[in-house]
DNA sequence: CGAGGCCTTGACCGCGGTCAATGCCCGTGG
DNA sequence: CCACGGGCATTGACCGCGGTCAAGGCCTCG
């Protein structure tokens, strides 16, 4: 149940066994089902997720209605609505489970008492958060730089899982591209 | 010279004036001039900066040559070229000054160091980075979800100081278009 | 089998980019 | 002191990418 959690940490922090076992009851398994919702714009998030199975999208709406999804986390990838755990106001953001997925849980309160106590979830954190600053850096120069047709070949390049997985609808709302276009990009290879 | 510096950290972590005698002296006061440069794309970032006095501005070139600006950091901010800092991979971005500049310089291994050592430093990047993902993450669902009038008016409603302090070619690179554009609009109030 | 989603495709259009021309400001040198 | 040149801002004419709207086909699921 927690072992992929432990290797995550191993890797980035040298923990070793029995360090975790300290840890490890503070994550708690739970299970959601496709298309479920982990959390709704306008509510605070309290959990922090890490994806045994299966697979979380974290999206938001704009005025009008329309969809711009901003991160997936698949197997062995934390997910939260970062701006909303760090800063306890109101969610824009929605989580939503896309399959049926198998989480580990992990109580805001908890989660930082422990950064401030223990060095491994410190470095944890610090990984987290340098890891979610570089790719939205990416993003940031790739929606300004590049084409819509650009994005598609980088994603196919770089992230071909989220093509062959999920539905257009939703990755054209990754892409910040509506699905219109995206289906004729598509025709274009 | 640290006083800025000084408030910034007590403001964040409450750190008193005799802990603070023992960090300042890894922060050294450099001043540069007007479109001096302090990193060039394709080095590896160094250094951190904490501006006393002026105006540093992080921007990068795409293909094309065009410019796009990512962040402006005016007096009591820090500035570097943070995802080059993180993995001391070549930078995209360059550092630049706007005006002429008053800085503190922090060494990258001094910095991780102290991050390491201190919890006040500890506090103080994960602050960095807690703060430099959430406004990215402003950016993105502005960029992705909001016409550029709508940036522009952003801009004048949250962060007018730009608007009057510095020069157009400047800005369009930061709201994602170019002169002509941002001129127009302009003219649209 | 029918209803509702999702994907595709066509026709149309508007935002914002490109290119060229003009004017303004300012620094430098005759 | 003025003349010249270069950089920046503005404006007009044009155009193409990507959005919108409507229609049609294909799934799945009740």
């Amino acid at each position: 149940m927690h072992s992929l959690l432990f290797n995550y940490f191993e890797a980035k922090t040298g923990i070793n066994q029995e360090s975790f076992e300290f840890l490890r009851d503070y994550f708690k398994p739970i299970e959601s089902r496709r298309n479920e919702y982990l959390l709704r714009s306008g509510r605070i998030c309290h959990n922090l997720y890490f994806v045994n199975e299966g697979c979380l999208r974290l999206y938001t709406t704009n005025m009008e209605g329309k969809e711009v999804t901003r991160y997936f986390a698949f197997k062995n990838k934390f997910g939260t609505a970062l701006s909303s755990f760090i800063n306890q106001q109101p969610s824009f953001e929605f989580i939503q489970s896309l399959e049926p997925t198998e989480l580990l849980v992990i109580h805001r309160t908890d989660f930082y008492y422990l950064v401030d106590t223990n060095p491994h979830v410190n470095r944890i954190y610090r990984d987290m958060l340098e890891m979610a600053y570089t790719t939205s850096q990416e993003r940031i120069y790739g929606l300004q730089g590049d084409s819509a047709l650009e994005r598609l070949r980088w994603l196919l390049e770089y992230q071909p899982n989220i093509l062959t997985r999920l539905s257009s609808k939703v990755i054209s709302s990754y892409l910040g591209v509506t699905p219109y276009t995206l289906s004729r990009l598509k025709a274009e290879l």
